[in-house]
DNA sequence: GCCCAGGGCTATA
DNA sequence: TATAGCCATGGG
């Protein structure tokens, strides 16, 4: 089954999201088509084609069964956080004057949220005291070794595999290590091992403060990770994922020299539910526009 | 060869 | 509670 439609965008720049390094996901695979992924529909595998032309996205879907149309933009809407008003944020942020230099530098910026909420978690821990590149690398590696694959005109695409896979390993098993996620890969096993007995979904219905206190208690997963699923993964629009750059951007903005405690505070008394955000915007200026 | 990467874990005071 | 050293490994 093929099928065309059109998604109708303002605010939005598809390259710069996909390119943003969260750690919900890798970017997706890159053509003359556009960007393409396999998504799953209803449990059933279909692959996306999005380009992005002005104020539209122009959407190829390729599926085995018949998947209705809208059930795939439900989906992009979320990934994609399409529904998300960005001009408030950007009213928001000219109000905070020391924040208004942000703006034009990330315009159309968007939530890449999770289309997977295990792979996200792994995905997240991965990150940690890794390159993006390294660690976008390593997660579609993970996906070709033991995800499920599927073929279609494109070439075979596989989804991230089930935590019950990954708990399976053996601690010791090089399988997972020679992906590319170093010594991170015992914690995975180990955080696959517990979601295998906790619904991540049931997490993501929590408060933020429950849902961050349940997460620290997995391997592998510290504030800052955890503040990613919460964001990247659960859409916690309150999270602050607090890592070196957030600091450096942060000192340089405010000129204060706050200690990651006071940072976190700070950033949620006085952002609000723009936090996350404001976060995602902070980290794009500071890494690359070369602050200090 | 050295240093860093969207940090977290562990031991120590 | 706070800080120090360690961790795999590819890239600059």
């Amino acid at each position: 089954m093929f099928r065309e439609f059109v998604i109708k965008v303002n605010e939005f720049n598809l390259e710069l999201t996909m390119y943003s390094g969260q750690t919900s996901q890798p970017p997706w695979s890159m053509s003359d088509e556009g960007y393409s992924e396999l998504l799953m529909v209803n449990e059933r595998p279909a692959l996306v084609t999005i380009k992005q032309l002005e104020g539209e996205l122009q959407v190829k879907l390729e599926a085995p069964e018949k998947i209705p149309s809208s059930h795939v933009k439900k989906k992009i809407d979320h990934i994609f956080d399409l529904n998300f008003d960005l001009e408030d944020l950007y009213d928001f942020l000219y109000s905070h004057p020391p924040l208004r230099p942000v703006i034009d530098y990330s315009r159309g910026l968007r939530l890449f949220l999770a289309k997977d909420l295990f792979e996200c978690v792994v995905s997240s821990i991965a990150s940690a005291n890794c390159s993006i590149k390294r660690w976008t690398r390593a997660i579609d590696h993970i996906k070709e070794s033991f995800g499920r694959g599927y073929s279609f005109s494109q070439g075979r695409f596989y989804n991230f595999p089930f935590p019950q896979i990954l708990a399976n390993l053996g601690l010791k098993d090089p399988r997972l290590r020679s992906s590319g996620v170093g010594y991170r890969d015992k914690y995975i096993i180990e955080t696959a091992r517990k979601i295998t007995r906790i619904s991540l979904k049931k997490i993501g219905k929590l408060d933020y403060d429950s849902a961050l206190n349940l997460l620290l208690e997995f391997p592998g997963i510290g504030p800052k990770v955890a503040d990613c699923i919460l964001l990247y993964g659960f859409r916690k629009l309150d999270a602050f994922p607090l890592d070196l750059w957030i600091r450096k951007i942060m000192r340089h903005i405010y000129n204060i020299k706050f200690d990651d405690r006071q940072l976190r505070d700070f950033a949620r008394e006085e952002f609000g539910e723009y936090a996350g955000y404001i976060q995602l915007y902070l980290f794009n200026y500071a890494r690359r526009a070369g602050i200090v």
